[in-house]
RNA sequence: GCGCCCGUAGCUCAGUUGGAUAGAGCAUCUGCCUUCUAAGCAGAGGGUCGCCCGUUCGAACCGGGCCGGGCGCGCCA
C-alpha cells in the first residue's frame, strides 16, 4: 500500500506536469486513506492544491486527470491495481484499488514473517538514545518508568527500520545531591547507633535510607561516631553504587536493556569536564564575570548566558554535561536523542546551544520530553516526592502488575501528554483492560491456526477474500510499515500501540463475521493465509513493545 | 512578567506538512455464545473541538488576542 502511494503519487505529478507545463512550482499531492468508504481506498487533493495557481475549477482539474491517468494507466504503472477513478466534489480524486494489491501485501508478509515491517530507511545512521539517567538516590519513580518504556521500545523501533542504536544510561555519580545522600545516610547511620541527631533539611527522607545505613553499619566495620563527619564521601559512595545495583535490578524486571553506562565521575577523572571549558573558551563563547565563567549561549539562541564555573571554583551542572555531549558526538553518533522529564524543558536551549559551540547541527540533538504520569489507585491519585521519600517505586508497580501491562500502560498516551495510570484497572484482568484486547486476537488466531492444522501457506486463491471485513483487515496489515515509520519521526512510540489497537480491532469483527475453519476447503484456505499475516504482525508489533505475545489465554 | 506543554463526548484521550458527515476506550442502556477462545461483536445515547477575530474553496489543525490548567524560568541538580 505504501509503495502504491507512491507510484500514484508519481502518476499524479506526471500527469499534472503533463496536462499543465507552465505551472510552477507544481504542488505536492498529498495521498490519503479517506475515512469514508464511498470515497474509494485511496484519494488525492492534488485538484484543489492547483486550482488556484490554475484558476481553473478544481472539478474540471480533477477530471482532466482522471482522464490522463485513465487514458495512461499502463504506462504510469496503475492500470493492474486501480480499478476505478471518480472525482467528487469539491474535486478530490478518488482511487479504488484491484485485489493485486491486497494479495500481494498478504504474500509479502506471509513472505518476511518476523521481518515484516522492517526497512532499511535508518540507512545505519548511528543513534544514540539517552534515558532514564536517574540519579543514584532513590529507586526508580513512575516517571522513570515512563522513560524507560518509551526510551525502550523507541529505540526497538528504530533499530527495526535500520538505524544503528545504543541505549545509554547517564550516571549522575557527582555532584549536590550525591553529597546529600551520603549526608542522609550518615544521619541514619548515627540514629541507629543510640545517636540521633537533627536530619538535613533537604535530606532523602525515604526508608531506603535506613536499609543503607543499616548495611553499612552491617558490611563495615562500624566507625566511631566522630569519625563520620570527615568519612562522608564513604557514604555517598556507598549510597550511589548501592542505589544503582537497585535501579538496574529495576530496569532488568521491566525487560528494559542498556548497551552502555556512562558515570559522570569517569569524565571527571579523565579531566574531560575542565577541557570543555578551556575548548570553549579558545572558541570565543566564555566571559568572566562575578567571578564566575559564563558560558555565551545566547548566541545560540537560548535565553540567557549560563554559568559554567561558579565563583566558588566548581562546576554548574551543565558543564560535565557539555563535556559528557561532546563525548557523545566524538563516539560517532550521527543523532543524538535525550528523553527527559518535564522538569527539564526549560534545559533544552542551553544544551542545544552548547551542541552548537561544539560545532555540530543542532538538529544532530532531538530532545524527548516526557510528561508525567500519574499513578491513581482506587480513584484517587497517589502522592509523589523523592525528598520526602513517598512516591510508588517502578518495583512496586510490576511486582503488583507485571511488565506486560505496565509498558503497555505507559505508552499508552502520546510522551508529550500527560498520563493517567490506573493501577486498580491494570490489576484487572478483564475485557476493560486494553492489553488483553491485543493479546486475545493473537491467542484466537493461533487457536484457529493450531486446530485447522495447516502448516502450509501461500498456497491459496486469494481473490476468494472478498468480504468488506476481509478487506478491511488486509488494508490496515499494510499499514504496518507506514506506522513505525510514524513512531520515528514523531519520536514516540505511540502510533505503534494505537495502531496494535486498531488492528486488533479490524480482526475481532472479522472473526465475528466470518468462520475461518469450514467446509469450503478453498476459502478456509484463503483465510487461513489472512489470519496468519494478522497473527505476524500483531507478534511484530507486539515483539516491538516488548510485550508478550501469548499463543493461549 | 517571559518560555514550554495542554484545553475535543460524563471520564481518559486519538485526530501532525489544512480536506469530505470530528473518532476510540471507559462509563450508561439494548441485543448476540448447540458453530474456530464472549478477555469478543453489533447497536443507542452523548459535541458551541475553551472563547473571539483573521487567513481560504475548505480550520480541531495555521496566525493574532483573550480565558483556564500544568511545568519551567538558580553561581540547584
Amino acid at each position: 500500500m505504501r509503495d502504491l502511494k507512491a507510484v500514484i503519487g508519481q502518476a499524479l505529478d506526471v500527469s499534472l506536469s503533463k496536462l499543465f507545463p507552465d505551472l510552477s512550482p507544481q504542488p505536492q499531492s498529498n495521498i490519503e486513506i479517506p475515512n469514508d468508504k464511498t470515497h474509494g481506498d485511496l484519494a488525492s487533493n492534488l485538484a484543489l492544491k492547483a486550482c488556484k495557481p490554475l484558476k481553473k475549477s478544481p472539478l474540471e482539474i480533477a477530471n482532466q486527470i482522471k482522464n490522463y491517468l485513465t487514458e495512461n494507466s499502463k504506462q504510469l504503472g496503475i492500470a493492474d491495481y486501480i480499478g476505478k477513478i471518480e472525482v467528487q466534489s469539491p474535486g478530490f480524486i478518488n482511487f479504488f484499488c484491484t485485489n493485486k494489491i491486497l494479495s500481494e501485501t498478504i504474500h509479502e508478509i506471509l513472505d518476511k514473517k518476523d521481518n515484516f515491517g522492517k526497512s532499511d530507511i535508518g540507512k545505519s545512521k548511528k543513534v544514540q538514545i539517552e534515558f532514564v539517567s536517574a540519579n543514584p538516590t532513590g529507586p526508580l519513580s513512575v516517571a522513570h518508568a515512563r522513560q524507560a518504556a518509551v526510551g525502550d521500545s523507541l529505540a526497538n523501533i528504530m533499530s527495526f527500520l535500520g538505524f544503528k542504536v545504543v541505549r545509554e544510561f547517564y550516571i549522575n555519580d557527582e555532584g549536590n545531591q550525591i553529597r546529600i545522600l551520603g549526608l542522609s545516610i550518615a544521619s541514619r547511620y548515627k540514629e541507629l547507633l543510640g545517636q540521633p541527631e537533627s536530619f538535613p533539611a533537604d535530606g532523602y527522607k525515604g526508608s531506603y535510607i535506613y536499609d543503607l545505613a543499616k548495611q553499612m553499619i552491617e558490611s563495615s566495620k562500624p566507625k566511631k561516631i566522630e569519625d563520620i563527619d570527615s568519612n562522608l564521601a564513604e557514604f555517598s559512595e556507598f549510597g550511589a553504587s548501592t542505589i544503582l545495583k537497585i535501579i538496574k535490578k529495576e530496569l532488568e524486571d521491566f525487560k528494559v536493556k542498556f548497551d552502555i553506562w556512562t558515570p559522570q565521575s569517569a569524565l571527571t577523572k579523565k579531566g574531560e569536564v575542565t577541557k570543555i571549558v578551556e575548548f570553549l573558551r579558545k572558541k570565543g563563547f566564555i566571559y568572566d564575570k562575578d567571578g564566575a565563567v559564563w558560558f555565551r549561549s545566547t548566541e545560540f539562541g537560548d535565553d540567557k548566558d549560563r554559568v559554567l564555573v561558579k565563583s566558588d571554583g566548581t562546576f554548574t551542572y551543565l558543564t560535565p554535561d557539555i563535556a559528557y555531549h561532546q563525548d557523545k558526538f566524538r563516539r560517532g553518533f550521527d543523532w543524538v536523542i535525550n528523553i527527559w522529564g518535564p522538569d527539564h524543558h526549560g534545559y533544552i536551549g542551553r544544551i542545544k546551544a552548547a551542541v552548537q559551540a561544539l560545532g555540530r547541527k543542532k538538529e544532530d540533538l532531538s530532545v524527548i520530553i516526557v510528561q508525567l504520569a500519574t499513578l491513581f489507585k482506587d480513584g484517587a491519585p497517589v502522592p509523589m516526592s523523592t525528598r520526602a521519600g513517598q512516591y510508588v517505586t517502578l518495583q512496586e508497580v510490576l511486582d503488583e502488575i507485571g511488565p506486560d501491562v505496565s509498558r503497555f500502560f505507559f505508552l499508552m498516551r502520546r510522551v508529550d501528554s500527560h498520563l493517567d495510570f490506573d493501577l486498580s484497572l491494570a490489576k484487572k484482568q478483564s475485557p476493560e483492560n486494553p492489553v488483553y484486547y491485543i493479546q486475545y486476537a493473537h491467542a484466537r488466531i493461533s487457536s484457529i491456526i493450531k486446530k485447522s492444522g495447516k502448516v502450509d501457506f501461500k498456497k491459496a486463491d486469494l481473490n476468494l477474500l472478498k468480504e468488506p471485513e476481509e478487506l478491511d483487515l488486509v488494508k490496515i496489515l499494510a499499514q504496518f510499515p507506514e506506522e513505525l515509520e510514524a513512531c520515528v519521526k514523531m519520536l514516540d512510540p505511540f502510533n505503534l500501540v494505537s495502531y496494535l489497537q486498531q488492528l486488533a480491532a479490524v480482526f475481532h469483527k472479522f472473526y465475528d463475521t466470518h468462520k475461518v475453519i469450514s467446509e469450503d476447503e478453498k476459502l478456509m484456505l484463503a483465510r487461513l493465509d489472512l489470519v496468519e499475516a494478522t497473527r505476524l504482525v500483531l507478534a511484530n508489533g507486539l515483539r516491538l513493545l516488548n510485550v508478550s505475545v501469548p499463543e493461549k489465554m
